[in-house]
RNA sequence: GGGCGCUUAGCUCAGUGGUAGAGCAUUACCUUGACAUGGUAGGGGUCACAGGUUCGAAACCUGUAGCGCCCA
């Protein structure tokens, strides 16, 4: 129904009617455009002026410029600090969903608290990711012919900074096209100098603290990077991946029989050292402490008894390997075996294995091997089985294991001391503290060196005959008086170390100063589960161990970010949302090119799906319509759904909205030619509901910020913008704004402007670009007509201004009435549809209440009669005979309907409302009768309960009644 | 094997002890209207299942099933 759309007789668009010649109004209106039906526009051209749509391509980038023109961005160095360091992204990166969701809630946690007087600071940064970045560079100079090993460790890592400064920065200028007000001046980056100092210091520290060792370990060696991997980097799938289970003859050096040894990796069998049975087991007790003739060899190694075996695995019967599998290594080193290593850094054969079997992959070897163990009738049988595979979680090659000296970080001490501080940090949401403690305690040592040569290099010098280990932040003395005595270790840092010390670092550790003094330990660190580990508790572990405390508060991991049909969106299934194809748009190539990179199993349906959907391409909407989407789908659970389609729907839906809502206000502002209203211009009721609507909204918004409740917080906006603002407020407004009292329509235009200024400073924590663009364009006709009275002593910038201080305005008695207008409306309405009675047709209505409901009813009134379409509203005393009727907490409304009624129809209705209402009637007079919910149940319970049960015997009485008279 | 979660309307998800909600989708009606990217009103749910605690359970406890993630 058009009731909360009433004509205001203001043409814009019909053809038939045209703008009058502005002579045709009078001298005072010369030059200026008018509308007809008299209302004056002073702008000729108010469409283009303020179209229905928000043009974000042009408003962001001059708005970004605005704001880094005023350094907007800069903490202001009073107040109390609110500080957030970036997770810095891999330097290599580009942005995706993860990170626009991750950043989008560190910039409004940061925007917000900025407008609340803090002395907000955002550190942005990047991590040097050695790997990842060694491989690119790599690649780059394959690509152009050139092999990084021949051009040396020095050439290649000047390489790798040439690339960095060229291309390093990419990510943070997608960045900071979404939005993030970060203080760009503090930009750092993980192997700056003075961060390379900080780790050099805590190396240092850590080795002499004893926390720091180097040892001959089994580690997690990555074939294609050829560099050892910490467990964390180490992923399996869950299930493990198709594999056999084969069964090899192993026959006794005696020739007294065989064993059957069952493996899932044959081609490890040239670095056996002995076959292991359990001790108990009585099928090979009696082998025990005989010799096997390994196959293909001509060794013969020893059957030997181990708890370790699991009896129920295979046969029985376990190939030990020390060398090439972490749990060999121990069973070997237990019984004092020299592990025997058969693979090359690539994972190819070495010389210790059969001369035609030297320099082969490990996958070809295994194939041999199989072939020829079968032709030499060993192999028993192959079993299909799911193999639990460990890949790299960066070049997703599969782990090989490898025996190798590395550098370790005992973690026990270091994770105790965290454990210690646990009550100082909050977890949100608070179930990721148990992951996090289940992880603390049961971690293992971590392998922190990497054979790369991108990094920060480990800072530890062997004399080269003695062996003596040197470790310094600095080449120390003694090696600098004899060079050729020392020669420093090859290895490089793993990057997480770095990164452990990444809240310490950026703000000047280890030398501190003015920044570390002030900002150090900062506020908040919201990041994505996966490196709650990995980084996370490392910076806990760094922090504590160095400077006693914890480097924040409070710790925020965000879902995972996922497709609309629930898949984590990665490159390998070409199922990513590109986020800056979501602001500026993207063409159907844009969208199906990832796809085709990734070649997935389903990918003729994806290419379908788009080709169907997104024909003419994917729109754009603007980076605050995804930071909204974002945010409003942003649940606590820990997965975030979104497809294309959302971002239209909610996020560029909301903005359109709101910037429609101003472009209200500014239509009739424009029109407006009663001159500045004075101060304090008259209130009426709806002004001061919609005053306290934003003050109780407000107070919401603080809490959501608060305890990270963005479910919440998106919700509280919406309704705040889109049901109270728009539905009610404005509609109320259209009163005053249609009559031809210039004094009402100026002093509504106040409120209403103020009101929408409090909107903007809202939101703008969220959607901060459309936001501070209305601001600046609702102040200039709003200037002209001298209707900006609330903006005095605000900063021009809507980003540097107050935000807006709950409690003022709260009006909780104001509140109800207008929720008791708003039930009595939508009663009215209700009647309405159901009758099928015209939209446009004014209708009577009576209602029978109270003295105190009738009071409300009676001061609503007007505004009743306006939202409902009524021609009339009085008290009566009973209902008139065939009109429709209502019941709202306590109060009748009948309503004059008897033209459009529908009997049949209505009848049906009824019976089924009144079903409904039997059935929960029945419920209600079963629980009041009962004597334990009297009794103990909570009085205003009880008190509720027999309200609503005697509200319900009103209705159904009124019902009974409305089907007998409808026969 | 261990740990952490999840299961609520067609879909995506809120809902911390008082009897079921939102957005999208859907149905009907409504364009001189700030916005049809709009408005109004409907329809739609044994809250996975089974026990228990309680006057009262979607919520708390125990178990079962299914799904997801992490660790080994």
């Amino acid at each position: 129904m058009t009731g909360l759309n009433i004509p205001l007789r203001l043409v814009r668009r019909n053809p038939g009617l045209v703008r009058a010649p502005a002579a045709a109004f009078g001298p005072h209106r010369a030059g200026e455009g008018i509308i007809s039906h008299g209302i004056p526009m002073t702008r000729p051209d108010f469409d283009a002026y303020f179209p229905t749509r928000y043009d974000f391509t042009a408003a962001e980038a001059r708005i970004l410029e605005r704001w880094k023109a005023k350094n907007a961005f800069l903490p202001r160095g009073t107040g109390k600090p609110h500080v957030i360091v970036i997770p810095p992204p891999n330097v290599t990166g580009r942005l995706h969903m993860g990170h626009a969701l991750n950043n989008t809630i560190q910039d409004m946690l940061t925007r917000f608290h900025r407008m609340d007087g803090a002395d907000a600071l955002w550190i942005p940064g990047t991590d040097h990711a050695g790997i990842a970045t060694q491989t690119v560079v790599k690649k780059m100079l394959d690509a152009e012919g050139v092999d990084y090993r021949a051009l040396g460790r020095e050439k290649f890592v000047e390489k790798v900074w040439e690339w960095k400064e060229k291309f390093g920065g990419e990510i943070l200028r997608q960045l900071s096209r979404i939005g993030s007000s970060c203080d760009w001046s503090r930009t750092r980056f993980t192997m700056d100098e003075g961060l390379s100092k900080a780790v050099a210091r805590a190396f240092k520290k850590l080795y002499d603290d004893g926390l720091i060792y180097r040892g001959k370990r089994i580690v997690n060696w990555c074939p294609v990077d050829q560099t050892a991997l910490s467990d964390d980097e180490v992923e399996t799938k869950e299930g493990g991946e198709p594999g056999s289970l084969w069964h090899i003859k192993y026959l006794l050096a005696d020739g007294g029989g065989e064993l059957v040894v069952a493996t899932t990796r044959p081609e490890t069998l040239f670095g056996d050292v002995a076959v292991a049975v359990h001790p108990d087991d009585e099928r090979y007790r009696s082998l025990v402490g005989k010799h096997v003739l390994l196959p293909l060899t001509d060794k013969k190694i020893p059957v030997i008894a181990d708890a370790y075996v699991d009896r129920a695995f295979g046969t029985g019967c376990l190939k030990i390997t020390p060398a090439h599998d972490a749990n060999d290594f121990e069973v070997g080193a237990r019984h004092g075996f020299e592990p025997v290593e058969i693979m090359l850094p690539d994972a190819r054969m070495n010389d210790r294995v059969p001369e035609r079997f030297r320099g082969l992959t490990r996958e070809k070897c295994r194939v041999i091997a199989v072939a020829e163990l079968e032709a030499a009738g060993l192999l028993v049988k192959v079993e299909p089985r799911m193999t639990p595979v460990g890949r790299s979680y960066r070049s997703r090659a599969i782990i090989e294991y490898r025996l190798s000296e590395q550098w370790f970080v005992k973690m026990k001490p270091l994770c105790e001391a965290v454990l210690a501080r646990r009550s100082e940090l909050s977890f949100h949401p608070a179930r990721w503290e148990k992951v996090y403690l289940h992880w603390l305690n049961n971690i293992r040592d971590w392998c922190i060196s990497r054979q790369i040569w991108w990094g920060h290099r480990i800072p530890a010098w062997y004399h080269v005959e003695t062996g003596e280990i040197l470790v310094d932040e600095t080449t120390p003395a003694r090696v600098l008086a004899e060079p050729g005595k020392w020669r420093q270790d090859e290895d490089v840092l793993d990057t997480w170390f770095s990164s452990g010390l990444w809240p310490m670092s950026t703000l000047g550790w280890p030398e501190k100063g003015a920044d570390f003094d002030r900002y150090f330990p900062t506020t908040t660190l919201s990041t994505a589960k996966d490196i709650l580990f990995f980084w996370v508790a490392r910076m806990n572990m760094m922090a504590v161990h160095f400077e006693g405390k914890l480097p924040y508060r409070h710790v925020y991991i965000h879902p995972t970010v996922m497709d609309e049909r629930g898949e984590t969106m990665s490159k390998s299934k070409g199922n990513g949302i590109d986020p800056l194809h979501i602001i500026g748009g993207a063409t159907v190539e844009d969208l199906k090119n990832p796809v085709l990179d990734a070649r997935p199993s389903n990918m003729k349906e994806m290419l379908a799906r788009i080709e169907k959907n997104y024909a003419e391409g994917f729109p754009g909407v603007g980076a605050d319509a995804m930071r909204w989407t974002l945010i409003y789908l942003c649940s606590s659970g820990q997965e975030l759904r979104v497809g294309l389609d959302n971002f239209i729907d909610l996020g560029r839906r909301f903005i359109t909205k709101l910037w429609n809502a101003a472009r209200f206000i500014t239509v009739y502002a424009d029109g407006y030619v009663g001159g500045a209203p004075p101060s304090g211009a008259a209130e009426e009721e709806e002004d001061r509901w919609m005053r306290s609507r934003i003050d109780e909204a407000g107070a919401e918004v603080r809490r959501c910020l608060a305890e990270f409740d963005f479910t919440a917080l998106g919700k509280v906006y919406y309704e705040l913008v889109w049901n109270d603002f728009c539905d009610w407020y404005v509609e109320l407004c259209k009163v005053r704004l249609a009559g031809g009292d210039e004094a009402k329509k100026g002093a509504a235009l106040v409120h209403l402007y103020a009101a929408f200024a409090d909107l903007l400073k809202l939101l703008h924590p969220l959607i901060p670009f459309v936001t501070e663009e209305l601001w600046e364009k609702l102040g200039e006709v709003a200037r002209e007509k001298g209707l900006w009275t609330h903006r005095q002593g605000d900063d021009a910038l809507l980003m540097r201004s107050a935000f807006p201080a709950p409690g003022a305005s709260l009006d909780r008695a104001l509140l109800q009435r207008f929720a008791a207008l708003q039930a009595f409306t939508g009663a009215i309405r209700g009647l309405r549809t159901q009758t099928k009675a015209p939209d446009r047709e004014r209708v009577d209505a009576r209602y029978k209440a109270e003295a105190a409901h009738a009071s409300v009813v009676d001061a609503m009134k007007d505004r009743i009669l306006r939202m409902a379409m009524l021609s009339s509203l009085e008290p009566a005393e009973a209902k008139p005979q065939g009109w429709s009727s209502a019941v709202i907490s306590g109060v009748e409304i009948y309503v004059d309907l008897r033209a459009f009624r529908d009997s049949a129809g209505e009848k049906k209705r009824l019976e089924k409302e009144l079903e409904a209402a039997r059935v929960e009637l029945e419920g209600l007079e079963k629980r009041l009768g009962n004597p334990g919910f009297l009794a103990k149940a909570r009085p205003e319970v009880v008190e509720k309960e027999k309200a609503r049960k005697a509200e319900l015997g009103i209705q159904i009485g009124k019902w009974k009644e409305a089907l007998a008279e409808l026969g």
